[in-house]
DNA sequence: AAATCGGGGGC
DNA sequence: GCCCCAGATTT
């Protein structure tokens, strides 16, 4: 976490000078560059979003001769309007886009408004486009951050917040204000867009051409792969279960081991039945007894019922040797609901309580035992049978 | 904070 | 096939 240390006033504007003219000298030739009218930039910098130069670049300049001005964008048909941005995707861009310039003819006399709040009030203009339009439009100092600057930035300052984060944005917002050339912040920011889209790249960037490379902190150790820190979107599967407090007449609940390989292997937790989503969420609401394939998730269904009591047969059925229960008795409601996560997936478990009157006192498998509550310090349990076993014991149901 | 919105390019 | 990319909006 060692960031550099603010730059003295001599070393920034050094810094300043160099990079914008290393932008004046080898920037790309982009159709929106010809000019400094707020509403090209404005659509070429909608377009932009989450989408590639080369791409956008046949789409903008269809749209700057469909739409010369903010009142044509304003006034145009939908179907024309739709059919200028066919193949680019994310369809709401254009749609706000519509509706921002009738914003602008509405209450800025069809102008582009020029101060950042102003900006930021039309439609589809969120931090990073208005603080583009300002900068380069109006050649305000505003930072415009977006995943280029913050990987640029990252490795010039050696910054180390998570980029994924929505909450790190404000750090780099800050270090850029620090830094951005008080004379040119348009050539400043597109200058950081130039880098890098073709030195500055997430991958193999060429740190040997770069106009930067005295003052990029991750350069001079040597680490510059290292940055951005982006953490790792690892979409947790979720997973849902049943978990079934049973206990017998001598208050003992049954307990199983679960399997030597695997995840949390070899503890023991309250047998766990998996079931769908939408088993889980009508369960939640208080079910109505189920029938259960071990081997499957199922959907619940309704067996028979005793006021708020439910017997389920089926259920016992799927447990281990269960078939020595011969009385067991549900209760409607779920008594306890725990979530768990782990590196890959989330755990959702409803925690279903039953009792055996019959002759649930046999042991059943050699991988179940009926233990009390008292007991359950003797067996190991992972942290999402704990979390069950608290919310049991806190129900007061025995 | 997470889901959603589209499509293309890189590996 | 998965990750990444000049984000904003909704939930």
């Amino acid at each position: 976490m060692s960031e550099q240390k603010a730059w003295d006033k001599e070393k920034k504007g050094a810094f300043q000078q160099e990079f914008v003219q290393w932008y004046e000298e080898n920037q790309r030739i982009l159709p929106w560059r010809a000019t400094h009218e707020p509403y090209a930039i404005w659509v070429s910098e909608i377009m932009l979003q989450q989408t590639r130069v080369e791409t956008v670049i046949p789409y903008f300049n269809r749209f700057m001769e469909w739409f010369p001005e903010i009142k044509d964008l304003a006034a145009a048909p939908e179907d024309k309007l739709l059919k200028a941005w066919e193949g680019l995707g994310y369809y709401s861009r254009v749609r706000n886009l519509q509706k921002a310039a009738q914003q602008i003819m509405e209450n800025f006399a069809g102008e582009m408004p020029r101060t950042i709040e102003e900006i930021s009030s039309l439609k589809g203009i969120g931090p990073y486009t208005a603080g583009a339009i300002a900068s380069i439009a109006f050649n305000q100092p505003e930072p415009a951050i977006d995943g280029n600057v913050m990987r640029v930035f990252s490795r010039l300052f050696r910054i180390s917040a998570d980029i994924a984060k929505p909450s790190s944005r404000k750090i780099f917002d800050q270090r850029v204000r620090e830094v951005i050339s008080p004379d040119k912040p348009s050539e400043f920011n597109q200058a950081i867009m130039d880098l890098g889209a073709t030195i500055c790249t997430p991958t193999s960037p060429k740190c040997e051409r770069c106009p930067i490379q005295n003052y990029c902190q991750a350069y001079q150790e040597d680490n510059v792969t290292a940055y951005p820190v982006k953490v790792k979107k690892t979409k947790v599967k979720k997973v849902y279960y049943v978990a079934c407090a049973i206990q017998n007449e001598k208050q003992e609940f049954l307990l199983e081991k679960r399997p030597a390989t695997g995840l949390l292997s070899n503890m023991w937790t309250f047998p766990l039945i998996e079931v769908t989503e939408q088993a889980y969420l009508d369960y939640q609401k208080g079910w109505q007894s189920y029938t259960v394939d071990r081997n499957q998730p199922q959907q619940l269904s309704l067996v028979a019922e005793e006021e708020d009591m439910y017997m389920i047969k089926t259920l016992v059925e799927e447990l281990e040797g269960a078939d020595h229960f011969e009385n067991l008795i549900w209760q409607k409601q779920p008594i306890g609901e725990i979530t768990h996560i782990f590196s890959h997936l989330k755990w959702f478990v409803l925690l279903a309580y039953g009792r055996e009157t019959g002759n649930g006192r046999l042991l059943l498998t050699e991988k179940q035992a009926w233990v009390r509550a008292e007991n359950f310090d003797q067996l190991v349990f992972p942290k999402p049978q704990q979390k069950l076993v608290q919310q049991l014991l806190s129900n007061k149901l025995f």
